[in-house]
DNA sequence: TTGTATTTGTGACTTGTGTCACAATTCTAT
DNA sequence: ATAGAATTGTGACACAAGTCACAAATACAA
């Protein structure tokens, strides 16, 4: 949680943050100008859900996820962050609380930019406010599409159509999910029980469709793993 | 469907969109210019989901639903569209296909803007592109908060959620529910069966926390509904 | 009105899946 | 390596809630 002033290096490496890429020098130095850079322990909330949002924030450098906190205390998590992404834009552009908290899952740096001029950078750089909107276009695309596996009646199929949601055509065509969430995540995720989610792996894997590696899901037959999802349970 | 085509009469009213409120005659004038006004009967779907996004549309006088089409063909009603709103932003956006569908309730007229004119709409105009941004960042909370009701572990608990979530505090400070959905289409938003849908409704009327009126469901007790909501079951 | 269609209320039965319990395995750190 | 913690695999059991079935009530048209 050390403050760490750095403006000088930090205008270098602005420009290789997505959402400012492309912006003039002048426009990268007046933002890293009121930019504040900070460290975060591994478990650290940088973001509180609820709190006031009065920052946008850059991840650096380490990796965080966003997190949801039930009524009734459970946590489910949102999306993982990695270098380079911005996050907590919601509060800044609305000025209502924060809607998620956002936790490090490891040690990282991050930096703060005040929500009047993260607003001025947004509305005067067309440029930016174009990401931005993509950026909310996808989120609302995300949560659209996350609703309709939560909607799934069977509890299997909203685990097999998680698993198909988070998988990821790597190198080689090769179907692959990197850093599986623990089966723990993946329930509140799919929301049912820690134990199904383990069933219906074992089902899966059972009939060759997915196969594990080192923190990662190999799905050998993603086309099966869509025919499951459709119809679940069949012998 | 007739193309009706009156710029003249359209620039008159084209300010009192709460989306366009406050541009130049002159700005508002190159909109009239290419925007195509259509009518729409009941039950027409103006926007298909899955289809080409190829305009911004503005609803001008009726109503109108946006709903989902499930992967089993089940509806899910999202959100009514009153005169004035405009809808169809993502794809216009981000150019992919329309995440949902759109179906007059009743009787509508509507104008059609192309997307690159409202893409410069949004980018030339920072008043525009604000409004757009806070729309976009209500809807993502709004399906935020509407998956962590779907999160709960408790069927009853969901319905009582989704109730408090629908209500609205009208005159008088009366809590209500207007043109209460049916238990079919409750039962789908809360992913339960219509049956238990009806029985959570026993119970709260029982308890004397709602009372049903004609096409409107008056929440007697906010509070005891909250309470419900915690702490479902209890005798 | 009268009939028809839609919506709602309720009992009985069935089953999916959440819970508990504990063993086996895999990580992580000292 | 070794201990300790955190994950994962599995069986047994109970109960919430889905399903079926039909009656009652309400809405809507002719």
């Amino acid at each position: 949680m050390a403050v760490v002033e750095t403006p000088r290096v930090l205008t270098i490496h602005l420009h290789k943050m997505p959402l400012l890429a492309g912006l003039s020098e002048e426009a990268l130095k007046s933002v890293a100008r009121v930019l504040l850079v900070r460290t975060a322990d591994r478990g650290h909330a940088v973001l509180q859900k609820g709190g006031v949002g009065e920052h946008l924030l850059f991840l650096l450098s380490g990796r965080m996820q966003a997190v949801d906190i039930t009524a009734d205390g459970r946590e489910i998590g949102l999306s993982f962050l990695s270098p380079g992404d911005y996050f907590g834009e919601l509060s800044v552009i609305d000025g209502l609380p924060r809607s998620a908290s956002v936790v490090a899952c490891e040690a990282c740096t991050y930096a703060l930019l005040p929500r009047a001029d993260a607003l001025q950078l947004i509305y005067t750089h067309p440029l930016v406010a174009e990401r931005v909107l993509k950026r909310l276009a996808a989120g609302i695309r995300q949560s659209s599409h996350f609703r309709t596996i939560m909607g799934l009646p069977n509890a299997f199929q909203r685990v097999y159509a998680l698993l198909d949601h988070l998988s990821l055509v790597g190198p080689g065509g090769l179907v692959v999910i990197e850093r599986l969430p623990t089966q723990q995540e993946i329930s509140i995720m799919a929301n049912t029980s820690r134990e199904t989610v383990s069933r219906a792996f074992q089902v899966l894997i059972q009939k060759g469709v997915i196969e594990k590696d080192v923190k990662r899901l190999i799905v050998r037959q993603p086309e099966a793993l869509r025919e499951e999802l459709k119809a679940p349970n069949s012998p």
